[in-house]
DNA sequence: CTAATTTTCGAATGATAATTCGAAATTAAT
DNA sequence: ATTAATTTCGAATTATCATTCGAAAATTAG
């Protein structure tokens, strides 16, 4: 019993009913999301649901870890392409601005949920903090290599981190080239005047 | 009857009762509060409220329009000093900063209410829009006398809402010389080489 | 095939909280 | 002081879910 085909079929049934919350959240608004919506969404009954997960707010859990990794595998293999930090920085920016654009409603809960769940079930943290470091790394890289000397890197940091919650939130239209622009903002080379 | 001081003290009781509304989201977080706390903190019974406000969401709504005239008259004043209008964008920023972050929760809802409430009961988007003007001409004010050609309004703008929405939802700290700095990375005067 | 196990679900249950009721208290008007 | 209008509120009343129950399908194992 609890062979491997089991686990992953019962694993494949989690996905859908997260697969289904996503969308109800984005049809009904969050506030007015029901295990029962969910359910009939995903194709289940309202109680096998909890046969599944615990609770209402583990399916949240569940999906902002889903989110998180997303994110991650979106750029893991950008992180090592052998090109100028810069321009690798301005790809992974770019990169993330569409994968958080095509799941807004997703990454709508990711930028927020840290308000409304409870601390101790945050597993997400981890992948959200190596993210957060990657870009941090390729960002001094990026100083170096370009003899930067003025990088104020955190408020870069922020500038980034709102433009994103402007995706979300304000539905903020932001293209490669935009992004490359406020990069170039902050890094201007101050060798040669 | 209904005259003057009767409709102030009404008007008065309303305010207490939006005031008694933010205490609670401050204090219990916005999902949790009820009613029937909202009544008790601003001192009336629970029936009490729906003698002056047909519904919640419109308690939620009143403080929606509060938040945005306050953000609005934070900065009227300033709107017309006679000040470089470098200067004087900063200087609003830094101010409007100051109120959002004093009042974190407040602009909590502003800043995601549109998703949650009903279109048609968005009063306040004529307050908004007249801020987001006043901020646009001075900027392209400045632009004119500083002689900016490569100047990104729509870029800074976007910008700016997202530091905004980081300091509500991230709690970043930005001061008056963080403010300076985003905005000379935009406005470096590009006159002479 | 029969028994064990896993999976499913409609129908309770229980809790919470928005809203309404009906009457009382307060205040104003004559 | 009596009547009329305004304001207040505790106690129902509803409505809405999240979660649990108990039993039934469906699947797997022997």
């Amino acid at each position: 019993m609890l062979n491997q085909r089991k686990k992953e079929e019962r694993q494949a049934r989690k996905e859908r009913i997260i697969h289904g919350a996503i969308n109800i959240f984005k049809k009904s608004g969050v506030d007015n999301a029901t295990m029962s919506d969910i359910a009939k969404e995903s194709g289940f009954g309202t109680a096998t649901l909890y046969y599944y997960f615990p609770s209402k707010e583990d399916i949240l859990v569940a999906m902002m870890e889903r989110g998180w990794i997303q994110l991650w595998e979106s750029i893991e293999d950008k992180i090592d392409e052998d090109i100028s930090s810069r321009k690798k920085f301005v790809n992974l920016l770019n990169t993330m601005g569409q994968t958080v654009k095509d799941n807004k409603t997703l990454y709508e809960f990711l930028f927020t949920a840290p308000n409304i769940i409870d601390k101790s079930k945050q597993t997400w943290k981890s992948y959200q903090e190596s993210l957060y470091k990657s870009l941090q790394e390729i960002l001094e890289e990026c100083a170096k290599d370009e003899n930067i000397t003025n990088l104020q890197p955190e408020l870069l940091m922020k500038t980034i981190g709102g433009i994103f919650h402007g995706i979300v939130f304000l539905g903020y239209q932001i293209d490669e080239a935009e992004f490359e622009s406020i990069i170039n903002k902050f890094l201007k080379p101050s060798v040669k005047k």
